[in-house]
DNA sequence: ATAGTTTCTGGTAACGTTACCAGAAATATT
DNA sequence: AATATTTCTGGTAACGTTACCAGAAACTAT
């Protein structure tokens, strides 16, 4: 049987408000009492059980992370970056991972709301969600890195339409007017965003947007890999790739070497998210690196200034994307 | 304010114990009141309160996962099969990732046992720990790719001596003698059983054991990089390196890269993960694959078997690791 | 028709903690 | 010396749920 407050109190010989009074350091406890009571919580190896802390106090101290995909080691990073200024706070975290899935990230949704978390940090799978919206009338939900349409909160994003115009105008700059750009998703708002940029970056340099060069792929190497070879095999194909992340450009650099064709020299690519493995690549790749950490650490620093009680309007936070220039597009012009 | 079970009782115009028992699905329920209450329970957005649930049933249906690396890829790839596992059982995880720090791991396992979780798996980042000894008197925790010297509990790793002997067979037949083993920390126990299976094969080859080759890093590509710059510095440098994962293994690439030599011509390099960007790195990466998700599965579900009452000893998985040779160790000989 | 089941329902007592209040003892202020 | 304040302590009532028991109502078997 778990050692319980009750025994600890009668242990001590006090009651059992002395007790919780030395394990929440309230200052109204006479040293000599609250040196005898840690002396016997220690003995007793004693915890507080925190289902029964939280019912009463109604905070839980946890907090809620979803995210999208645990093995992109930027994602990583973050979980990472967010868990470590949490933990710092006194927040302990329950992270899920959805897997890019709706009905993944609507049971997670589920399970944190029934664990009475205080706040949640949403790194959201698709752009429409209702549940979403119920559960943050009563639970404050930072949304990192995505979107989600007609959700009004707290937001710390990338600026993804600046970012992959920087990206396609790299590429326009090395001499490249077919560049293809393999998506995931468009219930992304990621997707939704880099395409818009894309899109701007080839009318600014008047080149005809062919809808044929848009693919759309599963976030993985793999799909990316097959996306590529079937572009590669059509008539007129793209001289340059722009894939939606880095695991996706790896399958099109995959590709390309298969297809006995060298990069940048034949064909030039631009991924997004300068994974750390990004320099070490066949061809060092060029990408747009995210601030993710700093990101990650805003966001739940923001959400710490909302269960502190900030009751302001929602803040959008918006980062600034890096162009890293390295061999896959040819370097720089 | 959160809806309660009372709320819905009051409206549903039944007890609280009737509308306990709809949410938990017990048999003896008509089944007209069960769709009432089941359509009170639909429109007030009711959610039963884990806090209480678990107090009072003195179970919590949620798990912990404590691992030291979430960004290594294969780290996140376990997890992601452990939740998905622990999930379907109806599960929750409390994931926590300890950075191979083990006052971050005493933190995540305090945090974990406050909560009252039914079980725990962990990657642990120390060979000793008295804590976890205490926890597990508790509540049954399963060890994953990394034992507790004097603890006694389900495990569940790779043939690590076995494996780092094959790494280093494999060197030795395509021609080296003087191979390099960058290690970290000998506090854990997969490093000591690969040091063990690296110089088992060097024995084997009647090859003597050079202590200035074996060089303790940090796990990280940085520190690898730094060792291998020190060690290609001496005189009668290694011709070979065995790096203890795939992460290191970037970092001596990188520097063999930078010093002009070419690989394999004039280093070869065998990993330890087989990690997915393996094959796609600079030179394809010749590495020790893990049966990482099988074990990652296995672990979650002899978790689940403990908590499902199983009382037998302690169980001992062990998984082979298998050499993938690719071009950074000269191929196949 | 009677007794014995089964099906269904509600009352009440926990679970382990904190919140709130009341009061005793010690100290400070008039 | 009397009063006010601070320091410390304990009693009791929650928190929202499930466990356990008791009993009513509806069937089934004699």
């Amino acid at each position: 049987m778990r050692v319980t407050i009750r025994d600890v109190a009668k242990q001590a010989g006090v009651s059992i408000n002395t007790v919780s009074r030395v394990v929440n350091n309230h200052p109204d406890t006479n040293i000599f009492t609250k040196a005898k009571v840690e002396q016997v919580i220690q003995a007793m190896g004693y915890t507080p059980n925190h289902n029964a802390r939280s019912l009463v106090s109604r905070q839980s101290r946890t907090v809620g992370l979803v995210v999208t995909d645990c093995t992109n080691p930027n994602t990583a990073q973050q979980i990472r970056a967010m868990q470590q200024v949490l933990t710092e706070a006194g927040y302990a975290a329950m992270i899920f991972d959805t897997q890019e899935d709706g009905k993944r990230q609507n049971t997670a949704m589920r399970v944190l709301d029934e664990h009475i978390v205080d706040g949640i940090i949403l790194h959201p799978a698709e752009m429409s969600d209702e549940q979403v919206k119920q559960i943050a009338k009563r639970v404050p939900v930072v949304l990192i890195n995505r979107t989600i349409d007609g959700f009004e909160s707290d937001t710390v994003l990338n600026d993804n339409v600046d970012g992959a115009a920087m990206a396609t105008a790299h590429l326009i700059a090395n001499g490249h007017r077919r560049i293809a750009y393999l998506i995931a998703n468009r219930a992304i708002s990621t997707v939704r965003d880099r395409l818009a940029g894309y899109e701007l970056a080839l009318k600014a340099a008047a080149i005809e947007i062919d809808d044929r060069l848009v693919v759309r792929t599963a976030i993985s190497a793999e799909a990316a890999m097959t996306a590529t070879q079937q572009l590669l095999a059509q008539p007129n194909p793209p001289t340059a790739f722009f894939a939606y992340n880095d695991l996706m450009a790896v399958g099109v650099m995959a590709a390309v070497h298969e297809a006995g064709l060298r990069m940048p020299k034949d064909i030039a690519l631009v991924g997004f998210d300068n994974i750390v493995y990004a320099p070490y690549l066949q061809v060092p790749l060029t990408t747009m690196a995210q601030q993710s950490q700093e990101m990650a650490k805003a966001t739940a620093k923001l959400l710490l200034q909302r269960l502190a009680g900030d009751k302001s309007p929602p803040q959008h936070l918006r980062f600034k994307s890096k162009l890293i220039v390295r061999q896959s597009s040819g370097g720089p012009q």
